[in-house]
DNA sequence: GACACGTATCGATTAATATCAATACGTACA
DNA sequence: TGTACGTATTGATATTAATCGATACGTGTC
C-alpha cells in the first residue's frame, strides 16, 4: 500500500462515506452547506435558505433531509421553525 | 459564521469539489480509489481493477476516467498499460 | 377549536447516471 | 505489416435522482 497509509475501510464505514460524499456532490447541496456555515450563530432554517436557491420550499427540504440523514446537518425544532447546522464530521470533511 | 471557519468558496473552486464528492459518492468508485491506495506501489492498472469489481472493463475504465477527471487519480502509461494512482489532493480527502 | 405559518411528505415528470456489448485505439512484438 | 493484448469510446438501455405542485403534519396564537 502507498507510503503506509490505507485508505481501505470496513463495509459499513465505506457505505456511510460513499452517502456523505453523495450528499456533499450536488451543487445545491453543498451550497446548502456553505449558506449553512455563513449564517447567523451558524444554523439556519428551511425559511432562510429557500430564498437563495431559487428552488421549491418542498425540494430544499428534501435536500436538507439527505444531509441530515448522511450525518451532515443536525436538525433541530424551535416553535415552528427548523434549525439546520453543521455536526462536527461534516466540518471534518469540509475544513480543507 | 460558526466558530470562526468560512466554508464558502469561490464558484470555481465549488464545482471542483462537487465533482470530487460526486466521484466519490458511488460505492464502484470509492473501492476502487481503496484498491489502488492498497496495491503494489499504490498503483494498479485496469486489467488488476476489473475482475474484484465484477463489472465489465469498460464500466470499470469509465469509472476510473471520472476519478482522473476530478483530479482524484492520476494515469501513467507505460508499454501497453496503463497505471492509476492517487493524488495528492485524494489522499487529502481521504485519510480521515 | 379554528386559523396561520413553517416544514415535511407524496405522486408525477424530467434529467442524469450506471451499465453493458460492440468496437475503436494504441502499444509491443513477431 | 500484421497480430495480440490492454485500454478507451460509442450507442443503447435501465436505474436513480432532482424537481415541482399539491397536500399533510406540527406548532403557536386568537
Amino acid at each position: 500500500m502507498a507510503q503506509g497509509i490505507s485508505l481501505t475501510k470496513s463495509p459499513k464505514v465505506r457505505e456511510k462515506l460513499v452517502e456523505q460524499f453523495r450528499a456533499l456532490g450536488d451543487e445545491t447541496r453543498l451550497g446548502l452547506m456553505m449558506a449553512v456555515s455563513e449564517s447567523e450563530n451558524a444554523e439556519a432554517c428551511v425559511c432562510d435558505l429557500t430564498p437563495d436557491t431559487g428552488l421549491a420550499q418542498s425540494t430544499v427540504s428534501h435536500h436538507l433531509k439527505m444531509l441530515v440523514d448522511a450525518g451532515l446537518l443536525s436538525r433541530t425544532q424551535r416553535g415552528k421553525w427548523a434549525y439546520y447546522a453543521l455536526t462536527k464530521e461534516a466540518q471534518k470533511i469540509l475544513k480543507n
